[in-house]
Formats: C-alpha cells, sequence, structure tokens
DNA sequence: TGTGTTGGATAGTGGTGATATCTAATATTG
DNA sequence: CAATATTAGATATCACCACTATCCAACACA
C-alpha cells in the first residue's frame, strides 16, 4: 500500500507519517521506484504502537523511538534488552552510587538489591518524591505492597513467550502497556471504595 | 523569607519561583511591602509537591494546578474530590456512554461498573492502548490481576487520615506519588526475575 | 499527454515550561 | 544620607517539541 493508504489505515495523516519516518520510528518501506514505496501490515501495527506509546503511554519521541530500538535489536538476553528499555521509561533517573530508600525497601521485603538495576533507581526516585509531596510510604505499607506485586510480576513473566525475539517484545511493550491498565485498576477501587464509604 | 531564600530552600531559581506564582500554583506570599512579600514553610513545602508533581510524577503546569485545586479547595466529600482529581491525571480520556472493554473486566471481577467514575474510563483507554500495542490483556490475567490491586486499595483507604481535609489531600496526592513507587516495585522484580532466569 | 500523487527536503506553527529584561519602590550598607 | 542592592510585578523572549505546511522533481496512470 502506498503512504495515503496507510494514513487512512491508521488515521495518521500522510505529514504526520513521513515525521515519524523522518525521526526513525517507522521503518522505511519497500522501494518502489525513487517516487513510490510499498507499506505492508508490519508499518499498520507499528503505526499503532506508536499512538499507543506517546499518547498514552505518554511517552515523548525520543522516549518511543529508544523503546522502539530495543524492540528490533534486543540483543541476546532478555535481563540486559529489559533494563535498557526500562532507562528510556520515566522517571529518568541520575546516576549514583547507592539508593538509600530502595535498599531500605528492597531488604525489608526480603528481595535482591542490586544498585545497577534501572528499577532500582526508579524507586529511589519514586520513594523520594513521595516524601516530597508529603505522603511517604511506610515500612509497613511496603510490606503489604511488595508481595502483591511480587506476585503480578510473578505472573507476568510466567506469561512472557519462550521465543527470544517475541519474550523482549512482549516484556518491554507489555511493561509500559500494562502499567496505566493496574493503575487504573487501583484508582477505580480507590473511587469506589470512596463512593460506597462516602454516600451510602 | 523573601523570595531570594524561598528559591535557596527549595533549589528553584527566583524566575522559576515567579512563574508558579504567576500561573497560581504557588500560593502568594504575604505582602509586606509594594516590593516585599514573606514566604514561610508552606511556600517550601508546596514548591516541594510541585515538583514532584511534575518531574516525577510528569504532570504538566495545567495538570498540576487542577491537582493543586482540588487539594486547596476540596468540597464536603472524598469521593467527589477524588473523581475530580483524577480527572487531571493521565490519561486524558474522551467522554462516552459505554466503556465495554471496562465494562468487561469490571463484571468479570464482580466489582460494580459505574461509568461516571472517571477511573472507568482511564481503563478502558490503558485496555485499548495495550490492545493497540499488541499486547492486550486476557481475562485470566485480569482475574489474577484484580484480587491483589484490591488488597492493595484496600489497604490504602484504611490508612487515609480522618479528618475531612487531611484525607482529601492524602488521597489525592497519594495516589499521584504511590503509583511510580508501585510501578517500580513491579519492575524491579520483572528485572530481578529476569536476571536469575537469564544469567545462573 | 496531462493530471495528480509520491518521496524527500525545508521551513513554519502553536503550545509550553522556563528565563530575561525592565521599572519603580524599598532595604541595607558605608 | 547617599550609594548600592534587592524586590515585586509586568512584559518580552527563549528553546524545545510534536507536528504541519509548502515546495519540487520524479513518476504513475488514465
Amino acid at each position: 500500500m502506498l503512504i495515503s493508504e496507510l494514513s487512512a489505515r491508521t488515521g495518521a495523516s500522510v505529514p504526520t507519517l513521513k515525521f515519524y519516518l523522518r525521526e526513525g520510528l517507522l521503518h522505511p518501506g519497500e522501494s518502489l521506484s525513487q517516487t513510490r514505496s510499498a507499506y505492508d501490515e508490519t508499518h499498520v501495527r507499528r503505526v499503532g504502537v506508536i499512538r499507543a506509546l506517546t499518547e498514552t503511554v505518554g511517552l515523548s519521541v525520543q522516549q518511543t523511538r529508544g523503546v522502539l530500538e530495543v524492540v528490533d535489536s534486543p540483543g541476546p538476553d532478555l535481563y540486559t534488552a529489559y533494563g535498557r528499555a526500562l532507562g528510556h521509561l520515566p522517571p529518568a533517573v541520575p546516576e549514583s552510587d547507592d539508593y538509600p530508600r530502595a535498599r531500605a525497601v528492597i531488604e525489608r521485603l526480603g528481595w535482591a538489591y542490586e544498585p545497577k538495576h534501572v528499577a532500582t533507581r526508579q524507586l529511589e526516585q519514586a520513594l523520594a518524591a513521595a516524601e516530597a509531596v508529603g505522603v511517604p510510604l511506610d515500612d509497613e505499607r511496603l510490606a503489604v505492597y511488595g508481595p502483591h506485586v511480587h506476585a503480578i510480576a510473578e505472573h507476568d513473566l510466567a506469561r512472557v513467550p519462550r521465543e527470544p525475539d517475541a519474550a523482549i517484545s512482549y516484556a518491554v511493550l507489555g511493561t509500559a502497556a500494562h502499567e496505566p491498565v493496574l493503575a487504573a485498576l487501583r484508582r477505580l477501587a480507590h473511587q469506589d471504595i470512596a463512593a460506597r464509604t462516602t454516600t451510602g
């Protein structure tokens, strides 16, 4: 299909598609001539991914490109690819050599403190932000969160496909795309409980 | 304290503080004269909240103002205030009269489907985005998530303060500030499990 | 042969978060 | 008391970003 049809199929305007091509978010179509390229179903899907990552997950174009690069060239192992992908997701965190809040929490939960994990840094950042807002998370609360989150994570990992490429793409996109779902579920439960306790 | 000291205390530049004042994120100081105002600890805290909401939670200045307005004038009941605050948090969702994906999930979980809840709309949006990315959430998975998330939410609500004002501010800021913590915990668990299964 | 679309390049748009500059008024210091 | 510095408040400017618009020669198709 030509670019105008890709535009019709995806709802993205032709100039926007050209923009994605320029920015390297969308792989070029197969060149039919100097002035014509053929796009296929992979392009349709890719545009959907781009729009979901930017609009719903809230990534910038740059972050989206970073995530998609990991999906396209994941490297040999899941752990490395996952870490790389997390590095493109917010919050962006400056490197340091110790993350005291995160370490305390992780040790309290009996998990392994590993400062090299990107997620460790992001946890530190998130805990610091909660403190700054005036709603710090105490140990008892984190002790409650921990097992529930771990159970969710184990279930996630159990469902990752076997083949390495599919696994990486699934893990990377799943992390970004499923977080808003979990957040929405929690908000929904809050709102529901609040409605029941408020009104009657 | 004068604005320069507030700047020193918070790390925000004087022009930035003036910007927050102009935009209505920061309440004015007590005017000492035509060219001098006194700021206090409430201003220091408020700047911390603003920076955490914008930098870590990722809200725009406009969204932050919306959330802070709810905190400042919450209205009489928690449910309304919470809904209003959620409306300022991403993802922004166009209104509709039915949210089929969300309804299916909510009914499957045995919760109450209430299309008026902002969180219902946000759930629909998040589920649609996951589909678009190619990693839809099946019923079985949501059935696993549901109880864990609900347990977390109940624990959250149990710890909300009794006094209405404190409760609302806690609920609103807590929702925004604790989501990144939960997300980071889940990412950490993923990365940890991936590290163990990959390397050995 | 003519009409119209394409790829590719370049430039422009609107919004946003933050700075910079300016002025008159007021503290502070020597 | 004079000189210097700092402030509030207003206006203007900046850099960035995600797009969008325009233009052109090359080409397809009727």
